[in-house]
RNA sequence: AGGGGUGUAGUACAAGGGCUAGUAUAGUGGUCUCCAAAACCAUUGAUGGGGGUUCGAAUCCCUCCACCCCUG
């Protein structure tokens, strides 16, 4: 059977660089499944491999797009399929790289067939700031009590989301869903890098520093145009984008920054903590985890 | 060394001798079926040490300690 390595961890733990020596080591390629890692525009915020590191082995999904086309979960679930197809044809082994818990899942476990469709979302989102998220929520109740109960009901992207799926359904959004994990033909091993929490912040806030002498600002500039897209709303470019509207000085952009990635990383901690299928490991721990490996099937 | 000042949460500040020492921020925990580096929810934590006055002290007094400023 064939095998995908899913190697995890919180950002600038050091997911990127154990990938590719253990990519080396199995002679194989590595899917990344990094949501923002995808588009060409954004490199340096992102911390994308350097063309180097992506010499020594095969990438997948690292900027092969433009921010102006987001890959949705779903849309990567399909696409990443794709290619491990394809790879396995070839090759008994992949790795999984990325920090994306939600893309992670959806490739691994599969996403229900939800409806979506962007215009109704958006009308939603409007009326959500118009009429105010209380007046959605009821009508969600109306269509489905389930989801309206279970949800927390001041979150816009819950509400909208589940009444966007409702509406072009026609049933409601919790009887679409089935709670189960679809099947996969591979074999998945989960492998996740550990850092000590203060050890983290310190790479994290060491790394902003790195990014803003390497030209963090340009790069925000340079797409500063699509800053209403969702592939922008993130860490190290809305904070960018608040410098250059004036709202807060350079210094306090960068702190912001690295506060943010702290948090992001916190977030991620938290989603991958309970799943009691990844082997932790700590960040450098290239022999423990090839020895790991070698000791499957 | 002498004189002056300041010590409240990780940090910045508040509390005229009287409610459970407050606010911001950081930190921490959590939610999650395609906007997810998003969105949202919850929450720990402090009066520098010791003594005194008082029914009652962050607040007044003494002392020690720490830090800052000035003089040398």
């Amino acid at each position: 059977m064939s095998r995908l390595f899913v190697l995890l961890g919180a950002t600038a733990v050091g997911k990127s660089t154990m990938a590719i020596s253990v990519a080396r080591s199995l002679e194989c390629p590595i899917l990344s499944c990094d949501s923002r890692q995808f588009y060409r525009e954004m490199s340096i915020g992102t911390a994308v491999p350097s063309l180097k590191q992506r010499a020594q082995a095969h990438h997948y999904f690292i900027q092969d797009r433009s921010v102006q086309e987001p890959l949705s979960a779903g849309e990567y679930e399909k696409e990443a399929l794709s290619v491990l197809r394809d790879v396995y044809k070839v090759n008994n082994s992949a790795i999984l790289v990325g920090g994306s818990g939600l893309y992670i899942n959806a490739l691994l476990y599969g996403m229900d067939d939800l409806p979506s469709n962007k215009a109704l979302r958006e009308v939603l989102s409007q009326r959500a700031k118009t009429e105010g998220l209380r007046k959605l929520a009821t009508e969600l109740k109306e269509l489905d009590i389930d989801t309206f109960q279970a949800i927390d009901q001041s979150n816009p992207a819950r509400v909208i989301r589940a009444l966007e799926v409702s509406l072009l359904a026609g049933v409601p959004y919790s009887s679409l869903l089935t709670k189960s994990k679809t099947e996969r033909d591979f074999k998945i091993i989960k492998i996740g890098l550990r850092a000590p929490r203060q050890e983290l912040y310190d790479r994290i806030n060491l790394r902003v520093d790195q990014m803003m002498v390497e030209g963090l600002e340009q790069e925000a500039r340079r797409v500063l145009p699509y800053r209403e897209l969702s592939s922008l709303q993130t860490v190290g470019y809305r904070e960018m984008f608040d410098y250059f509207d004036g709202r807060i000085t350079r210094e306090q952009a960068t702190e912001l920054i690295k506060r943010n990635t702290r948090r992001y990383a916190k977030r991620q901690l938290t989603w991958m903590r309970p799943d009691t299928e990844i082997q932790w490991f700590d960040r450098d721990d290239f022999q423990p985890i090839m020895h790991y490996i070698d000791g499957i099937d």
